[in-house]
DNA sequence: ATACAGGCTGTACTAGGGTACGGAGTCAAG
DNA sequence: CTTGACTCCGTACCCTAGTACAGCCTGTAT
């Protein structure tokens, strides 16, 4: 096992983000920067390749980074404040399927009234958006 | 009925929309802009209510900006391409339906654990999320 | 005549999550 | 000791769908 240097591309690799995009988050402090040496590169420490991990699963779930930060600082002593943000994201995620749902149920209406349209001077897609004037 | 004169606010007030977003549309060439007369204020007609009234409803279908235009290009008389261009935008739909449901399996679960949770030191959602390091 | 509402124009800013780039410094291999 | 790859830093830009504002012009009611 070579212990690569952990330079910033090589964590980057590792998780398999952009190098840009762990600079971003340093920039919106959602992650620290490593004190730099006096001369040369930063060297990257295990526990920021963790708290990156933490970030890409936490994504994965439907988070914002915002909402990263806080359950970040919450941390696992606060587990009643955790639920009730993840209730609320929960929330907002079935309202967005609902919604989803509902467009999606009226354009396969409509793209079945299309594939049964025999006259092609009419689009039934194009006359159901139309408003009637 | 007063025919009030169609300035762009009266335009704006009848569609619910703001006079702001009027301009957005024409800034990106989504809908004209009335010609100016010589002095005083432009002049909407009929045409440009119903354009913005057929991209209203085709927000509500969940189609972009960019989409809606392809929309007003084709015109009735290209059904397939337009029954096309539907599909493609219910594969989308259906593509965000199904990521968000597994997100929401997901995060339902963890809520249900929280609940069940006796350990106030340790959050079952913060667990999930963590590294395994 | 004057006030005030509303229109016009151009530009900047918002959120969210990055991406891109230029110039300078640095590290490692050959 | 030079070359090439990498890092650092700051800043600007991308996308989408608008919103906001400043400064000036115009139309209408009193």
């Amino acid at each position: 096992m070579s212990q690569k240097t952990l330079t910033i591309s090589v964590v980057a690799k590792q998780l398999g983000i952009s190098v840009e995009t762990i600079r971003y988050y340093q920039r919106i402090q959602l992650i620290d920067t490593p004190k730099k040496p006096v001369s040369g590169y930063r060297i990257y420490s295990q526990d920021i390749i963790i708290r990156l991990s933490f970030i890409q699963r936490a994504k994965e779930l439907g988070f914002t980074l915002a909402e990263i930060a806080t359950l970040l600082e919450l941390g696992s002593a606060q587990c009643s404040q955790t639920k009730a943000l993840a209730s609320l994201k929960l929330d907002m995620i079935n309202e967005k399927i609902n919604d989803l749902q509902a467009i999606a149920n009226t354009l396969s209406h409509l793209i079945k009234d299309c594939s049964n349209n025999k006259n092609p001077q009419i689009c039934p897609i194009i006359n159901a958006i139309k408003p009637s004037k």
